[in-house]
This record gives structure tokens, C-alpha cells and sequence, in this order.
RNA sequence: GGGCGGCUAGUUCAGAGGAAGAACGCUUCCUUGACGCGGAAGAGGCCACAGGUUCGAGUCCUGUGUCGCCCA
């Protein structure tokens, strides 16, 4: 097989020229296509080699997917690529959530734009609605995953409200019904008026409110003149007061003893309480309960056997128990109460005051609290193993501080309030019948009561959408079957996801993997960075800040985007992503493509040699660049398995840009050019070819479509999708330690003598002198091996070694080699001596420096020897260069 | 009130005990046969502040300030 202008004469050849500038409009979505088409998402589970596993965070089927979403993506993605390439049987697995109540508010406000309501509908059109919804969601959402380059097995795609996650779901709520750990009992919960269901505690979000306490007075019964008097921000609930509290210690309310006192505007004589839960501090120290309004009032009111009445309604309206304020919404309702008061003189007055009011995670409505019978799961008892299970290290978070949040969380856990209200998510299959009023659960759907035979009816309300989600993880995989994907797959490796959700999502799972497979779901849990803007805010669709992830793909391609979010992606720090470096990632995919256009272009008579042969024949540069290469493996490696995505990103970056483009190739452009010498035009194509090749590999698993484009049109024996070709492994032979410092010496030596070229203004085009004195033996011995190197790159020309003469050159000085540049009718000797002085300044602040440290007894004494030596070493250079530069001054000024 | 995190170049961020780094932006130069989405050279930093540990501190400890999150 030969190559002639980049054409090849087998395997996939997708476009015969490549264009100047890549175009990833032009490749993503074939290779999506072709990856798909041949079934490798799909893992082989009859295999035995070891297995990788990721199950997808279910996006929502709400809406778009939005940065987080594609920074999440993309290092999932990362991780399942990687692991693919290195052999494992790695699944991905993906599918969305039905999230209850979120979707059954956008069908609800969809419904109210045709004028229509759901009550209107009926509950089974009204679910018809939310699925034809959900269909279409879903395929955009799946869409969306496709076009980011998601390597997910579709074939085992799942949601939340699926068939079999449906069984799983009753499976288990029957299990924990039937042990006792599912109880329903009638209880203040957070009920958001607005979507008219109770919500867990979690799914409230507290915000600061800047409100008003408003003191109130309660007159003493059969005392026209004293009261007393309690601060209160919510007035409106004063319709539902039953009694006040004080602290039995309080000596302000001794006096008050068993007296009663009278509930202003409704004229009614409630009791005064001591406990000691009050809060002697807060206002006068005096509460008044209203145990169906207020979570803490409730405890009390049950610790001392207080009425419980409902003033305010499910919507958030008065109801008729509060007399002639019924019909009121909370807000006019307090108006009208504050006017009354007012006017009768019980408001004291009215202070300033901020504090913290619970809103609905969804819709945003100020939450009430709701007496109301509700299902709980009990946690305790499942909480337990699940703490165990991380402080013993079955499970790891990463970073490692997020594990002291699920601690935090997990210690001080509450039942869970697990019914909704509304029609959108799993029914809950417990029944009751009309006739023996008996309660059961049952897995199928009973018309009859297992009891008396009488009529049965299901209950009205479905789960709260994190009970499903809480099984993802091995519901997915088959759970209540025994399959062999839970067997191979479960637990699965790693899961990625964001913080917000470590206790509604991550710490629910870990619970219910270990009660219902007896083992952890996940053995680390990688917590992904916060996506910010550039000025550091949250991105958020309502502050209008939020760059779209799939406007950004079809700009810039999906590649780009993901190795943007990759490369800012540090442990332990949120990112700020601006359009910068969208661009920055861009520019490296066209480098990436010109790099390997260069490589193609210049495979003329091309004959692949394997490289063990050429071994002999390396020169430095050839060396010096697999043992680059070999470095760069090793810290990619290392960098993924320790979840370090930016690291693993900027050492590609660095080695492709810097060593490869601005190094390598240059250095290996006269081996291509020249028509003279075969073999080593051969060796150098080889090389080049090869080192592309493991970079695209290096490279897949995060910019997947470039790299399998530009490996499609590269010479290699076994064709076929970079996708499952095999990672690299580094090679102890390419690791070479004296190629590295010596080509760093070279490095060191060009940019000296372009940097003197730029500061004494010698024209490009003019190819300088520069006598070279080496101080180091080993670097003068090796001259021959990198001679060539130097004068094409500083185009210049080097003369005689050891020689020395000051006038009329500029003088540069590297580590090991001085350089004398021929620079006669370019010198300016004012500027020259500028320059140089200001060189002799930085180096004597530098010498300043390590002088004192060698001065320092202690530091000779506690010092790592290396460490002193290295000092010693530098300050000779110094002494010597400073001596140098003084000379020199003086040289030129004779001049 | 309790906790967590950030504070390093103009900007966005790496660096976690031994000579201050990258990207973008900026200045100067370059129509060199892969790339101007490029190349070469350069300017730019009391690493928030104050104490401490250490021979040695962006780096470890203790405070302070400030911004941002989480929980109550």
C-alpha cells in the first residue's frame, strides 16, 4: 500500500480533499450516524473481559438541555469512551425522567393557553396530554444527547415511567409498605397552593424575604389593661390561633400564670402554654400556636394536645372557618386582618424584618404549610447503612468534601413525604374499600377487596418522582428480573452529576441499592463543577445570561464545545465559561486539522514501516518527541483515572500545539522537502503518522468526531473505527530522559537567538552568524545532532565553537551555551545596552536571592542535597553571567 | 446562627513546600511551501490582608476582610 497526495487505496475515505479550516458541520453527524449504525454504543455482555458502567441522570422530559447538562454529558462521555477504548464491556446508559410535578405544570399552562384545565379533562385525557408531551420532549432531549456526540447504548434507553420501572416502582413501595417502612399518617407538610400537592422538605427553597413583624396584642381575660403581646410575621394566621406560649423561665410572663387570653378579631378565649422551646430572644418572647399553619406550631400543638384548625385552603384561600375573611387569598387576607387590628389598637406596631420563606422548587409559589394525610418513608433505619457505606469507603465522592454535605444531610435525615397531589407519575398502589375499609396494596389492579370482596378504589395520588429515581440504577438494568445486565453491570462504575441533587437523587440511591440489592449502586460519585457565566454568575435561563449548548454545536461543533468544558473542568472549582474559550477550543480543532493535513500532504511514495525498524535511525528530534509522546500517555492515564478532565485536556493541548505543531513538525519539514535521502524522509513520515495516530486516539474520547474523521483518512492496517480502537499504553523504551533535557537545551538556544534577533530589529529574511561557546562538554559534544535544528529554526548560520568576540555582537547566555550573534550595521548600541542592563538587573536581584539562601547556615543544613547543589549551581551561572554582562556593557559602550 | 468554597497577569483560570504558569486580550514583527481560527518575540504579578510553623510559604496553620453557595 503506497500514498500519493494524501489519497488512500482502501478503508473508508470520506472526503478526498481536506479543506483549509475544519468544518464540523460538515462530519459530526455522520460519524454520530455511522457509530450508531455499526451497534457500538451497544456492549457485547456475553463477554468476560471486565465491565464499566454509567447510567445517565435522567434529563427531565420538560424541556432543552441546557450547559450543565453538556458539561455533564461530556464527561460521562469521556469516561465511557476512554473505557471502551481500553477494552472494557462499557455501558452508558441513557433516558429521562418524567419529573411530576415540573411536567404536569408545563401540560397544565399548555392546557390554560387553549382555556382548557385538567379537571375539565378528566385525569385519563389529561395523562394522554402529558404523553403525547412527554414523546415529544423526549425525542428532542434524545436528540440533543446525540448531537453532543453521547456515546449512550440506546438500545437499553429507559424512562422513569417505563413498563418495567413501573414494577420496580411498585415492587418496592410493597416491599416497604409490607416491612413497616412506608406509613401514611396525617401530618403538616409543604404544600405549594399553587400546584396543590405536598412537597418533601428538600423541595422547598428558602429565600431571604424583607417582611415586617408585626406585634400584636392579646388582651388578659377579665384584665381591661394589660396584654400580652407576640410578634408575629404572618398575621392572617392569627384566625387560626389556638393558645400562646411562653418559656417557663420567662420572669416577664410570670404574672400571667393560667390566665387566658382573648383572640382579637374573633373575640375567642384561648389558653397561654409554658414550654421550653421557646424562644425567650425572638420578638417578646411570647409565640402564638397555630398548629395547622406552622410546622413548629404543629409539634407543639400535638405535644400539648391543642385543636388543630384550618383556617386556609389547599389553593391558598380562607376558608369558612375564618368567618368574614373567608374567600380571601393569604395575601388580601392579611391586609384586611392588619387594617381590623389597627383599628381596635391591637397592633402594637410594625418593625422591619427579614427573614427566610419556603418557596415551591417548581413553580416558585411561597409554600404552606398543610395539615393533610400523607405517605412517608420512614429513613432511619435506611439511612444508616447508607452513611456506613461511604465512611467505609464503598462508595467515594469526588471531591471529597462533598461527602461531608451528604453526611451533614444523612445524620440529621427526616421521613419522607413521598405523595403528591396531582395525576402525572406512579399511582400509588395501595386500595381502599368502600365496604370493610380495609387498606392493601396490591402489584396489579384489584376491582374487589381482598377482604370483604366490596368495591375498591386506588388511591388518588402518585409518588413523588425521586421514589423512581431513587431505583435508577438498577431498575434500568432489569431490577425486579435477575438479569444478567444487573449481574454485569450493577453496581455500575461511576456516577457523574451535579451537587444540587446529592440529597434528593445521589443519597436516595444509595439507600435503595443497598435495602433492594444488597449492595451500593455506584462506586464513586464524581460531582461535576457549577457551569457559570464569565463574570462568574449562575447561568440561568431568567437571568437571560445562559449560552445555549446546541446554538454553540451548530456554530462550533460539538467537539469544541465539549473540549471547552473539559478543559475548564478542575476539581473542586465551578467554571466560568465565556465564548472565549468556546473559540480557544475551536482554534485547536482547526490546529488539530491542519496538523494532520500537513502529515497528508507529504506522504508522497509513503511506505509504513513499523517502527521497531527504524529505532536505529532516530535522530534527536525523534526521540525527543516519543518520549513526549510516552510522557503524554502516562499523565493522560493518570489524569482520567483520577477524574482530573482539565489536566488530561491541557497536557493534549500542550503536546499537540507546542511539541507536535510548533516543534516536531517544523523540525521534520527539510527530512520531507528534501528529495535526496529516502529512507529518511520514510522515517520521518512514519513517525509523523504515528504520533498523529496515538494523539487522535489520546484525543477521542473528548473531541470523538474529529478524531475519527481524521483517522478515516490516515494509512493504517486494520481500518475501522477509532471509537473501539485500542488505547494507548506507554512504552518504557520511548521514555528518554537525556533527549528531553538536551532538546531542551536546543529550545533554549533558538528562542535566545530569536529573541535577539527580534530586540536588535535583523530582518527575517536575513540569516545571522552566531558563535556558540558551550560551557557544558556534553552540549558541545552533541553539536552535530542538533547543528541543523538551530540554524532553521533561528535562521542562522553557526560558527566555529569557542570562538569570542564582543564587538559588534549581541550576546546571549543559556544554560550550558553562550551566544555570540554577528549583528554588525543592526546594533544600535543604545538600545543594546538597554537591553542589557536590564538583563544585569533582573540578574542580580536573582543572585541576591540565592546568595542569601546559601549564606544561611540552616538552609545548608536542613536542605535536601539536591536542592543545595541546585542553588550552588545556579549561583555560579549567575556570578559568571553577571561578570559577563558588566563586560559587555562596557564593550559596546566603547564601541 | 452553623458549614463549605473562592480571592494568583487587564479578564477567565491552572499551580498546593524548593527559580511565578496557560488561554484570551495587549505591543512589535512575519503574504516562510499545514494552519492568520496561524507563526516569532515581548510587556504585564508585594499570589486579598495580618500573624504563625519552616532553613525556605501562592502552597501548611490561626485569624481578618471580601464575594458566592449550602443548611437552619
Amino acid at each position: 500500500m503506497t500514498w500519493k497526495n494524501g489519497r488512500h487505496d482502501g478503508g473508508i475515505k470520506m472526503n478526498e480533499q481536506l479543506s483549509q479550516r475544519y468544518d464540523a458541520s460538515q462530519t459530526e453527524e455522520k460519524w454520530y450516524r455511522y457509530w450508531e449504525g455499526e451497534g457500538i454504543f451497544t456492549p457485547l455482555v456475553e463477554s468476560n473481559k471486565p465491565s464499566f458502567s454509567i447510567v445517565i441522570p435522567p434529563p427531565n422530559v420538560t424541556g432543552f438541555l441546557h450547559m450543565g447538562h453538556a458539561l455533564n454529558l461530556t464527561l460521562q462521555d469521556i469516561l465511557t469512551r476512554y473505557k471502551r477504548m481500553q477494552g472494557y464491556v462499557a455501558l452508558w446508559l441513557p433516558g429521562t425522567d418524567h419529573a411530576g410535578i415540573a411536567t404536569q405544570n408545563v401540560v397544565e399552562r399548555q392546557l390554560a393557553s387553549e382555556g382548557k384545565d385538567r379537571h375539565v379533562l378528566g385525569r385519563d385525557r389529561f395523562l394522554q396530554r402529558v404523553w403525547e408531551w412527554k414523546d415529544t420532549y423526549r425525542n428532542r432531549i434524545v436528540k440533543q444527547l446525540k448531537r453532543m456526540g453521547a456515546s449512550c447504548d440506546w438500545s437499553r434507553e429507559r424512562f422513569t415511567m417505563d413498563e418495567g420501572l413501573s414494577s420496580a416502582v411498585k415492587e418496592v413501595f410493597i416491599q416497604l409498605f409490607e416491612e413497616g417502612l412506608i406509613y401514611r399518617d396525617t401530618y403538616i407538610v409543604n404544600w405549594c397552593p399553587r400546584c396543590e400537592t405536598a412537597l418533601a422538605d428538600i423541595e422547598v427553597e428558602h429565600r431571604e424575604a424583607s417582611s415586617f413583624l408585626y406585634f400584636i396584642r392579646y388582651p388578659i381575660v377579665g384584665d381591661n389593661k394589660r396584654f400580652l403581646v407576640v410578634a408575629t410575621t404572618r398575621p392572617e394566621t392569627i384566625l387560626g390561633d389556638v393558645a400562646l406560649a411562653v418559656h417557663p423561665h420567662d420572669e416577664r410572663y410570670k404574672w400571667v400564670g393560667d390566665r387566658r387570653v382573648i383572640l382579637p378579631l374573633l373575640e375567642k378565649e384561648i389558653p397561654v402554654i409554658t414550654d421550653s422551646s421557646i424562644d425567650m430572644e425572638f420578638g417578646t418572647g411570647v409565640l402564638k400556636i397555630t398548629p395547622a399553619h406552622d410546622l413548629f406550631d404543629f409539634e407543639l400543638g400535638r405535644k400539648h394536645n391543642l385543636p388543630c384548625p384550618q383556617v386556609i385552603d389547599s389553593r391558598g384561600f380562607m376558608n369558612e372557618k375564618a368567618g368574614k375573611y373567608r374567600g380571601l387569598s393569604r395575601e388580601e387576607c392579611r391586609e384586611k386582618v392588619l387594617t381590623a387590628l389597627n383599628e381596635n389598637g391591637m397592633l402594637e406596631k410594625t418593625q422591619e424584618y427579614t427573614h427566610s420563606v419556603g418557596h415551591c422548587y417548581r413553580c416558585n409559589t411561597a409554600i404552606e404549610p398543610y395539615v393533610s394525610k400523607q405517605w412517608f418513608v420512614s429513613m432511619k433505619k435506611l439511612a444508616e447503612p447508607a452513611i456506613c457505606a461511604v465512611e467505609n469507603g464503598d462508595i467515594s465522592f469526588i471531591p471529597d468534601r462533598w461527602a461531608k454535605v451528604y453526611y451533614e444531610w444523612m445524620n440529621n435525615i427526616r421521613d419522607w413525604c413521598i405523595s403528591r397531589q396531582i395525576w402525572w407519575g406512579h399511582r400509588i398502589p395501595v386500595f381502599y374499600c368502600d365496604e370493610c375499609e380495609a387498606m392493601f396494596v396490591h402489584r396489579g389492579s384489584p376491582s374487589e377487596c381482598i377482604h370483604c370482596g366490596g368495591k375498591v378504589r386506588q388511591d388518588e395520588d402518585v409518588l413523588d418522582t425521586w421514589f423512581s429515581s431513587a431505583l435508577w440504577p438498577f431498575s434500568t438494568l432489569g431490577w425486579p428480573e435477575n438479569t444478567q445486565e444487573l449481574q454485569v453491570f450493577y453496581p455500575t462504575s461511576v456516577l457523574v452529576t451535579g451537587f444540587d441533587i446529592i440529597f434528593f437523587w445521589v443519597a436516595r440511591m444509595i439507600m435503595m441499592g443497598l435495602k433492594f440489592m444488597g449492595e451500593v449502586p455506584f462506586r464513586e460519585v464524581y460531582i461535576t463543577p457549577l457551569v457559570r457565566d464569565e463574570t462568574g454568575k449562575k447561568m440561568s435561563k431568567s437571568a437571560g445570561n445562559a449560552l445555549d449548548p446546541i446554538e454553540i454545536v451548530d456554530q462550533y461543533g460539538a467537539d469544541s464545545l465539549r473540549f471547552a468544558l473539559a478543559w475548564l473542568t478542575v476539581q473542586g472549582r465551578d467554571i466560568s465559561l465565556s465564548m472565549n474559550h468556546i473559540e480557544s477550543a475551536r482554534n485547536f480543532m482547526n490546529k488539530l486539522w491542519n496538523a494532520s493535513r500537513f502529515v497528508l500532504m507529504n506522504l508522497d511514495g509513503f511506505l509504513p514501516v513499523p517502527l521497531e525498524k527504524l529505532e536505529h535511525d532516530y535522530e534527536l528530534k525523534d526521540r525527543w518527541i516519543l518520549s513526549r509522546l510516552n510522557d503524554t500517555i502516562q499523565s493522560a492515564n493518570a489524569s482520567l483515572a483520577g477524574y482530573a478532565f482539565g489536566d488530561y485536556v491541557r497536557k493534549l493541548y500542550d503536546f499537540v500545539w507546542r511539541d507536535f505543531c510548533d516543534w516536531y513538525i517544523e523540525l521534520s519539514k527539510p527530512d520531507l522537502y528534501q528529495e535526496s535521502d529516502d529512507a529518511r524522509r520514510n522515517r520521518t513520515q512514519s513517525l509523523l503518522v504515528y504520533i498523529l495516530n496515538r494523539v487522535l486516539h489520546l484525543l477521542h474520547p473528548v473531541i470523538p468526531h474529529i478524531t475519527e474523521e481524521i483517522y478515516n483518512h490516515f494509512p493504517d492496517e486494520k481500518k475501522g473505527s477509532l471509537m473501539i480502537s485500542q488505547w494507548p499504553s506507554e512504552t518504557m523504551d520511548f521514555a528518554n530522559v537525556k533527549a528531553d533535557s538536551l532538546m531542551e537545551r536546543v529550545q533554549d538556544m533558538i528562542r535566545e537567538i530569536r529573541y535577539l534577533r527580534a530586540e536588535l530589529s535583523v530582518p527575517p529574511a536575513n540569516t545571522c552568524r552566531v558563535n556558540v561557546r558551550f560551557s557544558d562538554q556534553n552540549l558541545g559534544e552533541n553539536l552535530e545532532t542538533f547543528r541543523a535544528y538551530i540554524e532553521q529554526l533561528a535562521n542562522c548560520e553557526i560558527l566555529d565553537n569557542g570562538r569570542k568576540k564582543t564587538s559588534g555582537m549581541a550576546t546571549g547566555r543559556v544554560s550550558g551555551a553562550d551566544l555570540f550573534m554577528e549583528v554588525e550595521g543592526f546594533i544600535k548600541v543604545d538600545k543594546e545596552v538597554e537591553r542589557l542592563e536590564k538583563k544585569l538587573a533582573g540578574r542580580e536581584n536573582d543572585l541576591s536571592k540565592v546568595r542569601s539562601r546559601l549564606k544561611n547556615r540552616k538552609f545548608l543544613e536542613c536542605a535536601p542535597e539536591e536542592v543545595v547543589k541546585r542553588e550552588e549551581t545556579r549561583n555560579k551561572e549567575l556570578e559568571r553571567e553577571k561578570e559577563r554582562l558588566e563586560k559587555l556593557i562596557e564593550d559596546i559602550k566603547g564601541l
